[in-house]
DNA sequence: GCGACAG
DNA sequence: ATCTTGTCGC
């Protein structure tokens, strides 16, 4: 693990890792066979953003769809919410829960964007680099870009998301009536790849399932926390 | 310089 | 991200 990709001394120093995170971000597939697909997502307290960090690892085994116990990990994160700068402040959390899963995944969503990032370096995109492990980012809302086109109403239907000419996820509406989710490359697999997965797991929902059970797990967590 | 800004 | 209740629609 390279200790200048997880905690660079200055926010300065970690714009010059994402790039070279950017770098070794691979786009193109790179998958083995899927067997046991996960969700990672945080949860933290209201108006504490410089508090303790829950993170949750979910599993699910495929295709069966089972669930499996998450893993958890809290930890106190190096700085408040810095928009673009996520990656630092989630993933010491993310890959302590990680290194307590009793299997690695051959799929890991990560609630965050992927390449859509001003310097193609998402929170997904940095997880699936520093782990090695095909990552698909799914985020909620637009951090840099714009939609190009006509997002249908129908789900399943995608549209393009641009910055400085470049195709960094596509906007999928994912369930009638509600707001597109955002979907990019994390690492090792294509933007259709990214998406199909995404469609196949979203069953109707907004979100898909294991970034629902990580975002459940996380929160169990921190409740857990607030209790003890 | 100003505005925008994942979670 | 986060709190809380009610309310609306399929």
């Amino acid at each position: 693990m390279r200790e200048d990709w997880l905690n660079p001394p200055t926010l300065r120093e970690a714009t010059v890792a994402q790039r070279e995170i950017a770098e070794a971000c691979e786009t193109r597939d790179r998958i083995g066979p899927v067997r046991l697909i996960a969700g990672a997502d945080t949860s933290m307290k209201w108006r504490d953003s410089r508090g303790p960090i829950h993170a949750a690892v979910a599993l699910q085994r495929w295709p069966e769809r089972a669930p499996l116990p998450a893993a958890t990990a809290t930890r106190i994160p190096p700085f408040a919410y810095v928009p673009g700068y996520l990656g630092f402040r989630e993933a010491p959390a993310l890959l302590a829960a990680w290194e307590s899963l009793p299997e690695k995944p051959d799929l890991l969503f990560v609630d965050g964007h992927g390449r859509a990032h001003p310097r193609r370096c998402g929170i997904a995109t940095h997880l699936g680099v520093l782990l090695d492990v095909p990552a698909i980012g799914v985020a909620k809302s637009i951090l840099c870009g714009r939609v190009e086109g006509d997002l249908g109403e129908e789900p399943g239907s995608a549209a393009p998301l641009v910055d400085r000419g470049e195709v960094v996820a596509m906007a999928i509406r994912t369930r009638a009536r509600a707001l597109p989710v955002y979907v990019g490359i994390g690492h090792r697999v294509s933007l259709e790849t990214a998406v199909e997965w995404v469609l196949a797991l979203s069953e109707g929902r907004r979100l898909p399932l294991p970034t629902r059970l990580a975002h459940d797990a996380a929160n169990a967590a921190r409740r857990e926390y607030a209790s003890i």
